[in-house]
DNA sequence: CCTTTGGATTGGAGCGCTTCAACACTTTAT
DNA sequence: ATAAAGTGTTGAAGCGCTCCAATCCAAAGG
């Protein structure tokens, strides 16, 4: 910088000044500025910038798990938002690791990011005491565990329970009365999950047979549960998976078995990715409106920071059924 | 960190060489700087320090698409090997458009990372220019334009040419001659593929049928082409399409005209993500080792860093074809 | 007893930028 | 003509940290 303004023969100020756009700055001094810094292959250090500048307007991103494509489009969503914003996102990988999670918050803000958006985080409330009150938090697919008596923390989701409750209303519509659950054991969303398939179940009066058995949150976590069913004398006739990824892993599984899906068992999963698009799985599953919620995150931090809003905000969007081929009547 | 030092009863420059856990403290002002942080809920400015040290200690990572669960898992690779190497990482999305990435850059760049990974990135020799002579820089798995005369860039890749001629090998084994390339447009390692694949044709004698069509990167591209070809009089027997992505959207079109996979078409795809390994896709693929690629990556950008090694180094990893079930014989 | 030694501690400069008050010129009003 | 009110520009302080040289202190050596 100090080189720039040399060259242009202007003080270090200036240079400041055109650099980040002021107007109170002569069209001539501008532009050899401008000159001085091309010539120079001069670029601005970012960090002294932050450090001066007392802001960074940098949102922090955790998320749970980049390979799973609900996650990546929601990240997707939060960066389209935030670069409308003015804001830049970093995006750190908790790869289902708690501990990672922990650590990688602490980055963040270290990192002194003005916001923070956890997607599918499996912190819970205590996890985020010191942080919330420090920087402006969304948490965005999944919840904490306490409720909200953390005024910094805004919540966006989708409705896990009712999600559920779909599922079942779904299945039980068709016929089935043994719908198993193979859930997403201690994944964020998980319970919500677990418990909108016990009340709907209840709902339809299937009480007595509602039957959840740990799964996990990928194609693999399906496979002991599958193998365990199979071999059971009344198994079910529906099954419904924690997420896509996981029916996929399921699907799998009852095709090694032999059992044909849906005319010798139902499947459904959740979340609604391209996967379960795809013809040839063409899994019926429940949506969550991604790059909604990424927006609605970014919204939520923005109107904290820009608006000042400092009492917290709950959205819950609403989940909706996409009925495709791995549902029918259960066989006779 | 002055309230922690005086707190504490020490000098500010105390508590950095405690909070960096310098050997020269004694235990007492050790266990009373960790205490009055601790109590003051301290926490380092990451900004302040990466400028009072002239280093970040971060890799930038420039990610072609997120959403593409091959770079998704390359990207973890990288991340994994920068985490045992004591560096972080800094994930920016290109989103498959060019001028984004080349922003990103800059941005990593002013952020001043000490190292550049460029992940399936469309930029080429030219937008480097500048700055491969600034931050060492790697691109993984796609190629710069021009021929390496950029002594600061390394290249990891598989070697796409030799993958498209398994596949076309493959595919001329059982038999097929009208052997279709779906391409991937403009991406990064498109060209490649193409010649690969009009090698492998000609080397199988069929250099006469050779076709290659537009494609893309994502399910979608492979629309149009797909509707093109099944119209016109003598449809190829065989389609190799540029990724895993695209091969998928190839089998849901042609499961909507009604084309058996693979007894009226075979179809091979590229990258051997997890949606080429479930059983109702079974694509036959190329494989690529991702983990092993963002290893590499790291690991060249760290024999800069640390060994101060300034020649170019290429490494050309192996591709391996994967034959599942969507490749057979031609119909007859 | 004084000097030396070596480990523990500290003051202060400096990292590259922003920003604010102050200054130097013009232009306009009086 | 002089004062008032802009415009442009700049010097210098300060952002939160690191790190070097200097200092301090206690134990060891003479």
């Amino acid at each position: 910088m100090e080189d720039v303004a040399e060259r242009a023969g202007v003080s270090r100020a200036l240079v400041s000044l055109v650099i980040n756009g002021s107007p109170k700055v002569s069209e001539q001094k501008r532009r050899r500025v401008r000159e001085a810094a091309r010539a120079l292959g001069y670029r601005p250090n970012l960090m002294a910038r932050s450090l001066a500048q007392q802001r960074t307007r940098i949102i922090g991103v955790l998320v749970n798990d980049l390979r799973n494509p609900f996650f990546a489009e929601v990240v997707e969503g939060i960066e389209m938002a935030a670069e409308s914003g003015e804001f830049g996102i970093v995006v750190l990988n908790g790869r289902r690791d708690r501990g990672r999670e922990l650590t990688a918050v602490e980055t963040l803000v270290q990192l002194q990011v003005e916001g923070l958006a956890l997607v599918g985080a499996q912190l819970d409330g205590d996890d985020l005491d010191e942080i919330t009150d420090i920087v402006p938090t969304v948490v965005v697919a999944s919840d904490l565990g306490r409720p909200v008596d953390h005024s910094g923390v805004d919540t966006i989701v989708t409705d896990g329970r009712r999600g559920a409750e779909l599922v079942v209303e779904h299945l039980a519509s068709l016929g089935h009365e043994r719908i198993l659950h193979i859930d997403g054991a201690g994944n964020a969303s998980a319970a919500e999950r677990r418990q909108g398939y016990r009340r709907g179940m209840e709902a339809a009066g299937l009480g007595e047979l509602a039957d959840v058995r740990t799964g996990g949150d990928d194609e693999a976590a399906a496979f002991a549960a599958i193998d365990e069913i199979l071999a059971e004398p009344a198994p079910p006739t529906a099954v419904f998976a924690f997420n896509d990824l996981l029916a996929a892993g399921v699907l799998d599984r009852l095709d090694d078995a032999g059992v044909p899906v849906p005319d010798g068992m139902s499947l459904v999963g959740f979340d609604n990715t391209f996967i379960a698009a795809l013809h040839h799985l063409a899994l019926t599953t429940v949506n969550q409106p991604r790059l909604t919620m990424g927006r609605m995150a970014v919204d939520a931090l923005l109107e904290r920071l820009n608006d000042g809003r400092d009492e917290p905000v709950r959205h819950t969007l609403e989940p909706e059924l996409v009925v495709r081929g791995t549902t029918g009547p259960p066989p006779p």
